[in-house]
DNA sequence: TGGAGCACTTAGAATGGTTGAT
DNA sequence: ATCAACCATTCTAAGTGCTCCA
């Protein structure tokens, strides 16, 4: 059972997150494999012979070849520049064009390799598979306070070339291989401490009981810290994540108030107030992030709010028959577009023209704020409340309010789950979350569609039909929702925002069974949520 | 007061496995 | 039995926000 009362008598336990922690420390990707000798890379049209550290590159970059990342100018610049530091003396001075490199027949021969792989029997995958749940159970447990705890990352990150998303400078990049003696230990003091493979030594074997995280490393490409953590079904993480729903709980009773006050700020003599006071109201009407400053040319230009740009926000005197609408037109985190016509208060609208008065595009909308100083006020409305918590805390409500609205007592258990996955979708699109459409789509409309018409003609019976047409407008609902080829996601990434409380009450309420909605991992994750009793529910 | 460093959450893509139609 | 569509899982990039230091 879930104690959560751990956080709330202590908070007290001066921020230590654990008593004892023992563990057999990350694996290890496996060593590169030479390539056999009848694969051969051509530069000019004539073989050439790799050393092996130059023969590893080339074949990360010549497994890519079919993705779309290998046409692109920067990557390719990028892996060839980090590509030739790996070669040596007499291949630098042999190979000096990525255009003159033929990547083909090992492309060829790694294509051949996984088409064997899936044509193993069913017997070899087995093997396979028993290898793999062998280093599971020895790799991907460990011992927290006396509890066995699922690692959620056991592995090294295995080499390879930088995968950035959106128009990333770095893409392309070498990411190297880490040793051993790169990585940090975390366990406790009197436990059992990982022995670092063959011939290595640790970087350094520390026993900080502050931090959750049981080793670490930091990769090349950016200089970013990379830790080895548990898995969201620990009772650490599990603790966590209540209390971030706590937060966002008290922030319903706060929200009215700290409402008010930004309206207040809109009228505020000082400009830094009524950027605040815009900025706020952005996140809470619209869940935008915080929006971080960044390091300009080391990532991929994307914003949130507080970062926002003048040429980012169109300010329209009255569109589609509304008065002072807003259209945002930015690239947020992971690059996702973000694109939306608001109407808003006439005020907010006279701000924004203030703010974007004699700037050039290029310039911050909200020159004399930045999300610390916006945390630092939003702590003194209510202890715990930051940026991100509005976005909990309106997509929690959204989606409560909508499985009000949705459900009633009536409904078949698939139309109950229809209404909780419409609940879902205008989560989704609160905060916009979306993915990639498949690589299929267009095919499959099209076989689809392919279908429907020669059945048609076959003159076959009138329920197959029936039954293609409605498979038919489900992709083309679908259809209707890509913008740049993405589309709403129904994904996960929702989970992080939706107290699962409100889904746990309504699954009793309605008498839906908890498995519909939440699988296996969901339901460990959320398992602190649906072992709770009735007077924990209201959200 | 601002920036670097660090720890942690959130995110979509890639991969792998299952299912259901043919 | 096969194959594609669907769904779950894995992977790691990209955010947020706190602390520490000058």
């Amino acid at each position: 059972i879930f104690v959560k009362t751990v956080w709330e008598e202590g908070n007290s336990n001066n921020g230590n997150k654990w008593t004892t922690l023992e563990h057999k420390g990350p694996l290890f990707p496996p060593e590169y494999e030479p390539l056999p000798n009848n694969v051969t890379f051509f530069y000019n049209g004539n073989p050439v012979k790799l050393s092996l550290a130059a023969e590893e590159v080339a074949t990360f970059y010549a497994k890519m070849l079919d993705h779309e990342y290998t046409t692109k100018s920067s990557f390719q610049e990028n892996f060839f520049t980090d590509w030739r530091e790996e070669m040596t003396v007499e291949e630098r001075e042999q190979i000096k064009k990525l255009s003159k490199c033929d990547f083909t027949h090992i492309n060829k021969y790694f294509l051949e390799k996984s088409e064997e792989k899936k044509a193993m029997t069913k017997e070899q995958k087995q093997v396979l598979k028993e290898e793999n749940n062998k280093l599971t159970e020895e790799y991907g447990f460990c011992e927290l306070d006396g509890h066995r705890e699922k690692i959620g990352n056991f592995r090294v990150e295995p080499p390879g070339l930088f995968r950035g998303r959106g128009e990333h400078p770095k893409m392309g990049k070498l990411k190297k291989r880490i040793q051993p003696e790169e990585i940090t230990i975390n366990c406790s003091k009197g436990s059992n401490i990982p022995v670092a493979p063959k011939g290595h030594k640790w970087r350094k074997v520390q026993h900080d009981n502050t931090v959750t995280w049981l080793a670490s490393w930091v990769e090349n490409v950016q200089g970013n810290f990379k830790y080895v953590m548990l898995n969201p079904s620990s009772k650490l993480k599990g603790e966590k994540d209540w209390q971030k729903y706590e937060v966002a709980r008290k922030l319903k009773l706060k929200v009215e108030t700290i409402r008010r006050q930004y309206r207040d700020d809109w009228k505020n003599r000082e400009m830094k107030t009524r950027q605040r006071g815009v900025a706020l109201y952005f996140i809470d009407k619209l869940a935008l992030r915080a929006g971080n400053e960044k390091e300009e040319s080391e990532t991929a230009d994307t914003v949130g709010c507080c970062s926002l740009r003048v040429e980012h926000i169109t300010l329209h005197q009255e569109k589609g028959g509304q008065e002072f609408m807003v259209e945002f037109d930015f690239l947020g985190k992971d690059s996702i577009r973000y694109y939306n016509e608001v109407p808003v208060e006439g005020r907010v609208f006279k701000n924004l023209k203030l703010f974007m008065e004699n700037k050039d595009p290029e310039d911050d909308l909200f020159d004399r704020i930045n999300t610390t100083y916006l945390n630092k006020h939003l702590n003194q409305s209510m202890p715990g409340l930051t940026a991100k918590v509005f976005r909990t805390f309106n997509a929690s409500t959204t989606l409560q309010e909508q499985l009000n609205k949705l459900t009633t007592a009536d409904m078949s258990l698939e139309e109950k789950l229809l209404s909780y996955n419409r609940a879902n979708r205008a989560v989704a699109i609160l905060c916009n979350h979306q993915r990639a459409a498949p690589k299929t789509f267009e095919k499959s409309m099209q076989n689809l569609q392919d279908k429907v018409t020669g059945i048609c003609m076959n003159g076959k019976t009138e329920s197959v039909v029936k039954r293609l047409e409605e498979q038919l407008k489900k992709l083309q609902l679908q259809m209707t929702d890509r913008e740049e080829n993405k589309v709403i996601a129904l994904g996960t990434s929702k989970l992080n925002y939706l107290d699962p409380r409100i889904s746990v009450a309504w699954c009793r309420k309605f008498n839906v069974p908890i498995e519909k909605i939440y699988n296996k991992t969901q339901r460990d994750k959320f398992a602190w949520a649906i072992d709770m009793t009735e007077e924990d529910f209201q959200f």
